[in-house]
Order: C-alpha cells, then structure tokens, then sequence
DNA sequence: CCAATTTCAGAGTAACTGATATCG
DNA sequence: CCGATATCAGTTACTCTGAAATTG
C-alpha cells in the first residue's frame, strides 16, 4: 500500500508545500483547527462506546455533568452553554426527565422558568458514567506530564474565550 | 432597563449550595474531554459562519481541504480518515460533485475504485475558504506564543494517538 | 469464494427554524 | 408592548445499518 507512508508523512508536518494552491499557513498541515475537530471525534466516539452500555448519549451525559455542578439552570441557560437551541436542549431535558434522572420544577419567583435538578437517580447513573468517563480521559492524557496536562486545559480555555466571549456567560 | 438587577437575579440560578454530590473528581471541573467538546462546538459554529457565504458545510470544507494536500484519495479512503461511514463521505463527494468542485475517476489499475481530485474550480474556492478559516484560527491563538501554540498542537496530536491509536493507517 | 469498494434504500438521530402561549 | 421562557410542529442535515453489484 503506497500511501500508507505519505499518509503519515504529512501528518507530521511535512514542510513540502504540496499542490499549487497557496500554502496558507506555516506548512504544517494539520491545523490547531483541524486537529480540534479530529480529536473531538475520537474523544466522542469513545465516550459513546463507554456511555452505550448504561443507555445515555453524548449530550445526555454532558447535560447531566453541567447539572451536578449547577443545579437549577432552566432549559435555556442549558441551551446556552451547550451552544445549542432551546429546542434542541428541550430534547434531552425530556429524555432524561422520562427516565427520572432529572426533576424539573417552576421557579418560585417565575412562574414560567423551570430549573431543572438532577434525582437521586441521576446521580447515581452520573456517578457511574463518570468513572467510565474519566477513564477515557486518563488514557488521553496517559503520556503527558501534570504540567502538559494543565498547559494543554489552559489552551483548550483561552479558545473557548478568544473565539466565545466566554464559559461562564450565563 | 429597569429592574435589570431582578432580572438577572433569578438567571443566576440558585445561589450557592454546592450540591450535595461530592466533587468525584479533583475539583477543576472543567475536564480537558468536557473542553475538547467545547472548543469544537465554538470551533464548528465560526466555521460554519464563516463559509456560509460560499455555501460550503464544514464537512464539505475539511474533505476538500484533505483532498488538496493528498490528492487521488477514494472515498473509502477518505472516509476511514474522517471517521465516518463510507456512506456518509459519500453524499460529502456527491455534494462536491455536483457543484464541480471535485472529480472522481476510475483507478487505473482497479476499475472499481474511483479515485477523488479536486478540479480547478475546487482548487479556486478552497484558497478563498481557507482565508476565512485561517482568520479563525488565527483568532483562536492570538492571545498565544508560538511555543504554546506548538505545545497545544502536540497535546491534541499525542492525545489523538494515545485513544485511536495512531492516526489512520491507509 | 473471499475481500474491498461503491452505491442504493431505509431508518434513526440531532439539530434547526417557525409559530404559539405564558409570564414579568 | 416588549423581552425571556417553554414547547409544539415541521424540516433539514447527518450518520448509520443493510443489501446489492463490481472488481481483483
């Protein structure tokens, strides 16, 4: 198979400035920008895989995780922060409403507003997810010192707030 | 905007109450996986905006731009690169295609393989695509020293390999 | 016969926009 | 009336599994 070595080649950054097309950046080819969205790929693909046997998506684990840390955001501050509609969002609230993971009650000084909480069930399934999780991340990060491990969060970060007003908007 | 205060006040959710549920893990709660979903979530959203006006889905823009640095990929090729189903690259090639962004020709020593190259036209409307997701990237990074911009780029490289082993052999 | 590739057909998921109703 | 919220309805986009045909 021919192109297996030049397939890694340029992965590596080859310098060759392929192709006639301008070489727009500094001629290592795979971009922070790309690099972002291979790696969320991976890391997606393996959570799902970890996540599948206790029956929550991607999303449902994510919404759940934000909610153990902020309890009682409505619908549309969830929406929000996940950069998504609150139609969207709406759609795993009631997934996981249906299964009783989470409680959604009307705000006592809005009628309108429901926060949402996690049940003690929730919790429980959180908790096992999480272990499943983590262990996804530490094989991630398994080849990376404490150091890279904290430069590599803090770059994840400053991006998010270069390209995004910010994390905490809400 | 009067009042503005009690507004706000019930978007901040309930107040403090740092849930009940032990923190399992060591307290920053942003992981680097929670991150890396994130990132490309913004990443994908200014993409998005940024190639509306050419018409092109981010999908379509990563296979050209994967096209343009290795041309001649089939689509099952390109479709183990990117993670996805042969299917699925399909309609991407067949979405090319009809916009004459792309050509796909029979390989000559294997009539059934059909072997993708991006046509002048292709060519063309990447470079003016690149430009406006170069000024993405370079909005991302700009608060970055080139050492750090380096070191993020290795931990996104190194934690690609570390969960899918390596990328694509092909 | 087997393995890889391509592609047609159908299904499912997830996201969106639009519209409606409620509440402060 | 306006702004924010929630939600119903319809639609689009994306990805998958299954199956069939072709080629080496």
């Amino acid at each position: 198979m021919p192109g297996a070595d030049a397939e890694t080649a340029y992965l590596r950054g080859v310098p060759g400035s392929p192709q006639g097309s301008a070489d727009p950046s500094d001629g290592s080819y795979p971009t922070i920008l790309y690099l972002v969205g291979r790696v969320d790929r991976v890391v997606r693909r393996a959570i799902q895989d970890a996540l599948k046997a206790r029956g929550l998506s991607v999303n449902q684990y994510a919404t759940l995780s934000v909610l153990d840390h902020r309890s009682g955001l409505s619908n549309a501050q969830l929406a929000r922060r996940a950069l998504v509609s609150p139609q969207s969002m709406n759609e795993v609230l009631l997934g996981l409403e249906e299964r009783g993971l989470v409680r959604r009650r009307a705000h006592p000084d809005h009628g309108r507003i429901l926060q949402t909480q996690l049940t003690a069930k929730g919790r429980k399934v959180l908790a096992g997810c999480d272990e499943q999780v983590q262990s996804v991340e530490a094989a991630m990060v398994a080849g990376m010192s404490a150091a890279e491990q904290q430069g590599f969060r803090d770059a994840l970060l400053r991006s998010v707030r270069a390209l995004h007003g910010g994390l905490e908007a809400d």
